[in-house]
DNA sequence: TTCGACACTTACCTTTGTGTATGTACTGGT
DNA sequence: ACCAGTACATACACAAAGGTAAGTGTCGAA
């Protein structure tokens, strides 16, 4: 878990102790669009292990942005929701998915890619 | 240097190959007032060390959302401004800034602090 | 009956990021 | 003569983050 560190006058430490880690952002990204289960998120995600996944999911869940719900199934049943919290940091991450549209052929020039 | 990942469908792995490393939004954020020479920068963060603000401000240079100038004096004196296009991305970073602001209390209380 | 899907868990290892400590070349102040 | 400040560079060390591979228990399909 990323921790809150020094006040740096603007709220940015914040955001980021929520939405730091690799998969978080594109994690919340792909729940804007409903509810997904485990298996899902996997494959909408594809690169990402299992065990950070869960390790991430996790982690907002406790942040609140994000709900755990389990069906009580068996085989298990398990799947993810957006709360209203998790909406507004969705909501402040969108022009940072716009910025990099728009300015991904600019970056990947620059980019050891 | 973060790298540029997999195509994510939005933008947000390019704007965290820009943005990724603990410093670099600050940095941003403390350069959107105007020019700031290195030590200035250095006591206005405060925790971060030498070797990493270096390293931070080059690759925010290479990726060109700021610019080094050096006036080749003795002792030195180098100042880092912002470019044009390190403010559409500082612009893209506010909404996250202000969601901090609005909801630390709350993630404070969350978070092993 | 063996296999895959489901949603995980755990132990281990590697990579990445960041920090510490020290050194450099030069100057101006005390 | 000595120290502080300027803007770095460089070697080393460490911790956090992420990845790999294996295992769990149950079910339904082949």
């Amino acid at each position: 878990m990323v921790e809150v560190g020094d006040d740096s006058g603007c709220g940015l430490d914040i955001a980021f102790a929520v939405i730091g880690g690799k998969w978080k952002p594109l994690i919340l990204y792909h729940l804007r669009a409903g509810p997904k289960r485990f298996g899902e998120l996997k494959r909408a995600i594809g690169s990402v292990s299992e065990k950070v996944l869960i390790q991430q999911l996790r982690e907002l869940a406790a942040a609140g942005v994000l709900i755990r719900r389990d069906y009580q199934q068996v085989p298990p049943r398990v799947d993810y929701t957006i709360t209203d919290f998790g909406i507004t940091l969705a909501e402040a991450l969108m022009p940072l998915c716009i910025w990099g549209v728009e300015h991904r052929a600019r970056i990947e020039a620059t980019a050891a890619v």
